[in-house]
DNA sequence: CTGAAAGCGCTTACAG
DNA sequence: CTGAAAGCGCTTACAG
């Protein structure tokens, strides 16, 4: 069935295309009679007409449209993020395209072409590693581009960003000051900046302390989080740890390591503390509420697409980076 | 900066568009020489041509894009299908465009307004409870529609369902032969009919079964979940409960119910034992391991995109519900 | 083997 | 107050 155009309007009311243009879209300065006007309107409802905004783009090169990559959808993490994308889009018109890269380069310059191709306006991107040349290509085309959550070494892209480096030193300076006799970063073996930076805060911030304290990182890889750190961190801990903490720079992590110390009745905060990154439900079920970093999602969110909109209509805007501030919520996992 | 079109490859090479536009896609039929077939490639690498399928949707009437509506994508069960749509919808050569209705008609009626403007191919959404007449509408325009996790009454929509009466039906058996004195079912106050299959479900097995067992619906509406489950849980359960089986009919519920428990101690399975709706990786912090039914969201994100898909592509089809089975994952929260 | 031309459904500068 | 017409970037039936 063909949906009804514009031409079918005009058709029955007896006037011009451009005279039902001029009405829907609601123009000033063509003035045209309210009998006219009143008269469209009501052919416009009662043959039930949706504007094609596909010709409309095509017309005034606006889709409408904002592509969205993540690392993953289904991740907690980017599921809250494309939330407020999604609500913080709708408010200014725009609608979200989504798709998933898993960290793979390619799978990533894919969706960045489907986008591409699909016109969208602009791109919010998590970029994975490797990602450099294809970004910096958009960039020369002067294509709208924001990065949320990461940043990429040598390609200076538009992003909003948390303060990766200093709410990991400040908060690993909470955990020296209860003096554990051991403190056990959890993170991955990756190359993404902003996950070093929280390793490098963490690091030298133990280091600068000047305490003895016994260190070590449990890097793991992308595939089998869950099996890799529950066989590292039962090295690591032992039969009856004590007096440790653990620092997992991020939700998944955490959750693969507590699933763990809950199956092994390892005791939290007695034997061992917990610091986490990010915020997810999950942390309500552990018998000891979990300590956390809370990023503010909401903010990035709004930034991020304030920030694209504004590329996107060329307001000028010397702006490079939104750093934001995490925060540190406090509960029983620390003793 | 203008982008580089057809018209800009036709002009550099020396001939028609119609020549570069059957070269590019690869046109069987139309024999073109390989040398002007080499030439127009070359030319197309080297001014970075990105084809606008926007021109070419307004064209054949396709956009490749499926709108995706669900209740909120940020909830870990839409948050999953979500990602296992995206896959299978990439594979056939679909780009998803995703809201969240937040249970609201109004909200919903927007996106599928918003939606058909930007002329997706077609629609799978969980509907919300009030919007039979919006998809009807939708339905009488033969618009390419797939319902996924519920359906309406009164309104016959292709979908792909779960086996919920059944399955509801099957696991409360399995509850009922393990002699708990009370069996307390944790719902929602809703008039969505997926819903209330579980509901009835649950309660026809637990008559039907001859046995004594004291019983009880705990029914909650959309708004602070947590707050209304844990006193009513409180009152339910009281101090010293025993012998005693909570039934969570989803997993945002089970997050909530099973917050309340480990803050308060219960014991779980030796007082209370646990089974619940849906996966989530959250179960896996809660000291006992929650039993939980197990939806096949890849299997039902195939067929989704599969039954859309031959819709739009007219491959005629009588079909009009697929269902499909859940699982019980038995796991340690039942004694 | 290749091109001229119409058309998809809109918008908009211009004319009257 | 309203319309004729060009054009956005493609596709495709048709002609040669």
């Amino acid at each position: 069935m063909r949906r009804a155009s514009i031409k079918d309007i005009a058709r029955i009311a007896g006037v011009s295309v451009a005279t039902v243009s001029y009405v829907l879209n609601k123009k000033e300065g063509q003035r045209i009679s309210e009998d006219t006007k009143k008269k469209i309107f009501e052919i416009a409802e009662t043959i039930n007409y949706v504007p094609n905004r596909i010709a409309r783009s095509l017309q005034n090169n606006r889709t409408k449209l904002l592509g969205l990559i993540v690392a993953d959808i289904s991740n907690d993490f980017y599921s809250s993020i494309a939330r407020h994308l999604e609500d913080k889009a709708i408010k200014l018109g725009y609608t979200l395209i989504i798709g998933s890269s898993d960290e793979n380069a390619q799978k990533f310059s894919k969706l960045i072409e489907l986008f591409s191709q699909q016109q969208v306006d602009g791109m919010i991107v998590a970029p994975v590693a490797g990602s450099e040349d294809i970004l910096q290509k958009l960039m020369d085309k002067n294509y709208p581009l924001v990065t949320i959550d990461r940043y990429l070494k040598g390609v200076n892209i538009p992003g909003v960003l948390l303060n990766n480096r200093e709410i990991a030193e400040n908060t690993t300076s909470f955990l020296v000051e209860k003096d554990f006799e051991q403190i056990i970063y959890v993170g991955y073996d990756t190359k993404l900046p902003h996950l070093l930076d929280r390793q490098y805060g963490f690091e030298t911030t133990i280091a600068e302390s000047g305490k003895n304290i016994r260190t070590k990182n449990i890097l793991v890889g992308l595939e089998n989080i869950t099996l890799e750190i529950q066989t590292k961190l039962e090295e690591a801990l032992g039969k009856n740890p004590k007096n440790t903490a653990l620092y997992f720079s991020s939700n998944k992590l955490a959750v693969a390591g507590l699933a763990y110390l809950v199956q092994n009745n390892v005791n939290v905060p007695e034997q061992v503390s917990v610091l986490a990154f990010d915020e997810t439900e999950a942390y309500k079920l552990f018998p000891a509420e979990i300590t956390y970093i809370k990023q503010p999602l909401e903010e990035m969110a709004d930034e991020a697409v304030k920030f694209l909109d504004s590329q996107i209509n060329q307001y000028s805007s010397k702006t490079k980076k939104i750093t934001l501030s995490g925060e540190l919520i406090i509960k029983k996992s620390i003793k």
